[in-house]
RNA sequence: GGAGAGCUGGCUGAGUGGUCGAAAGCGCUCCCCUGCUAAGGGAGUAUACCCCUAACAGGGUAUCGAGGGUUCGAAUCCCUCGCUCUCCGCCA
């Protein structure tokens, strides 16, 4: 959500924004600006009611305790009166703060000036480039080499829970638990604090980092606990720190955390869903950044290049992608995707997305610091992933496939592993 | 799952319907005193929002776990929920 004041001295910067990131219309700001003054008219009277029935209430109590009890109840009769407009102008301004906030919710995060404008994912922008993505012909995709050595089993998987929720069998799952060491130990080398986050949050926190209203429907729900399955450790790791106020020099925080993560990816179908492409469970280590808001360009700089770091270590082809206002999502102002190669399928897999929040999370959160002038103001969230795993075990097994049919395992994973091939 | 106790400012803790945004202590900040140290004296020290202002200052409202209710008036009474602690049960 935006700073109201900020919408109501930028009106035309936050409609501009809305627009470049694919919205049909801006009338929200509009519409929100003038909510918003009505609700100030409101606050303000209630404001004046109030201060008179508190003031009667005064003289009320000092002549009770004179024992001057027909005046008292002279007075009492008048401040009934007012006690209804009061009530009636509550009810009036909750209402409006209601409209006002839905209106706000709605307004999405102003893209930086350096985001390339663009509707699809046409018109993002190839940052970098690193290594040779392979293309020999005899390269197979990720499914058919797990199905030759047993390591995956969908069908079962399928049986036990649905489609999406395959089991891991073997050196697979040893690779698996062999990546998730690997990158939990190279965040915590870069200065990040190694968390272990639950699996289920609650309403308040899947509001706050923006998942409920915008994105309800990604998320498997608990409904007899009102629990969600987490869509991703972003969640509970963003909201760790909500409702507070940090010290300034708390700043910056950075944690990382493995968790599963569950999505519904409602109404995903064909290829795109193959093999380990899109699941409905998948391992993830996930990367998160408290910051000073004059740093996070900086911040979001460095957390690229860390989750670029990991591909690099494990020798992966990869490109970065900076997305175009289009693309980037509501709550970003700038959004790097990492696409490692899959020489398999011969196409590129997103296995990162790095992002800017600016104070957009926070302000949900409410999850603020004192700054140099003992002020309280919103910190600036980041975060991205470091790095989901199917889409990296899926290039990984591919480009490390030997034309024997083999399987090597990339240098810096074979001290989790404990071999040299699968 | 059952029974009970509790939730007050950065912390400890007082406050059972009126002058309480809240005693006292600790901590912290500033000032004074004191030739180190220690001690002492004084002032200040929550958050959010609204109004006003060039700004500072100022005025107002709300907040004593959360939400609702009773009342002219609630930290104090009532209801619902959350959390913490103790005991019992169960359990990886």
């Amino acid at each position: 959500m935006l700073d109201i004041t900020f919408i109501r001295e930028n009106p035309e910067v936050v409609k501009q924004g809305m627009l470049n990131k694919g919205e049909p219309s801006a009338d929200a700001v509009d519409e929100a600006i003038k909510k918003d003054e009505e609700w100030r008219g409101l606050v303000t009277e209630i404001g004046e009611l109030r201060a008179e029935s508190n003031t009667k209430a005064k003289q009320i109590g000092q002549l009770m305790g004179q024992g001057k009890k027909e005046e008292a109840q002279k007075i009492i009769q008048e401040t009934s009166r007012s006690k209804e407009k009061i009530k009636e102008l509550e009810e009036k301004v909750g209402a409006v703060r209601r409209e006002l906030d839905e209106l706000l919710y709605k307004i999405p995060n102003v893209p930086e000036p350096s985001v390339p404008v663009g509707h699809t994912e046409e018109d993002n922008e190839i940052f970098l480039s690193w290594g040779n993505p392979a293309a020999d012909d005899w390269r197979e995709p990720h499914w058919e080499i797990a199905s030759a050595k047993n390591w995956i089993d969908f069908d079962r998987g399928s049986k036990v829970t649905g489609a999406g929720f395959p089991f891991y069998l073997g050196d697979m799952a040893r690779l698996q638990r062999a990546l998730i060491n690997f990158f939990l130990n190279e965040a915590v080398k870069n200065g990040y604090i190694e968390m272990q986050a639950p699996y289920f949050v609650n309403e308040d926190s899947a509001r706050g980092t923006g998942q409920i209203p915008d994105k309800e429907d990604m998320m498997y729900t608990i409904p007899r606990d009102e629990l969600f399955a987490i869509p991703t450790a972003e969640v509970p790791v963003s909201n760790f720190h909500r409702d507070e106020i940090l010290a300034m020099d708390e700043l910056p925080i950075y944690y990382t955390a493995y968790t599963p993560c569950w999505r519904r990816e409602a109404g995903s179908y064909g290829k795109e869903v193959r093999g380990l492409n899109r699941l409905h469970q998948f391992d993830k280590v996930e990367l998160v950044k408290f910051v000073h808001p004059e740093k996070s360009d900086e911040e979001l700089e460095s957390l690229r290049e860390y989750a670029e770091s990991l591909l690099q270590q494990l020798n992966l082809p990869y490109r970065t992608l900076l997305m175009c206002t289009g693309d980037m999502g509501f709550t970003q102002t700038k959004k790097y995707d990492l696409e490692v190669w899959s020489p398999g399928q011969k196409r590129w897999l997103e296995v990162s997305s790095c992002s800017n929040f600016g104070s957009f999370q926070a302000r949900r959160m409410q999850l603020r610091f004192k700054n140099e002038k003992g002020k309280t103001e919103m910190v600036h969230t980041l975060n991205g992933s470091g790095l989901a795993l199917p889409r990296v075990v899926a290039a990984l097994v591919e480009t490390y496939q030997t034309e024997a049919g083999d399987v090597i395992v990339p240098k810096v994973l074979q001290p989790f592993m404990g071999i040299e091939k699968m």
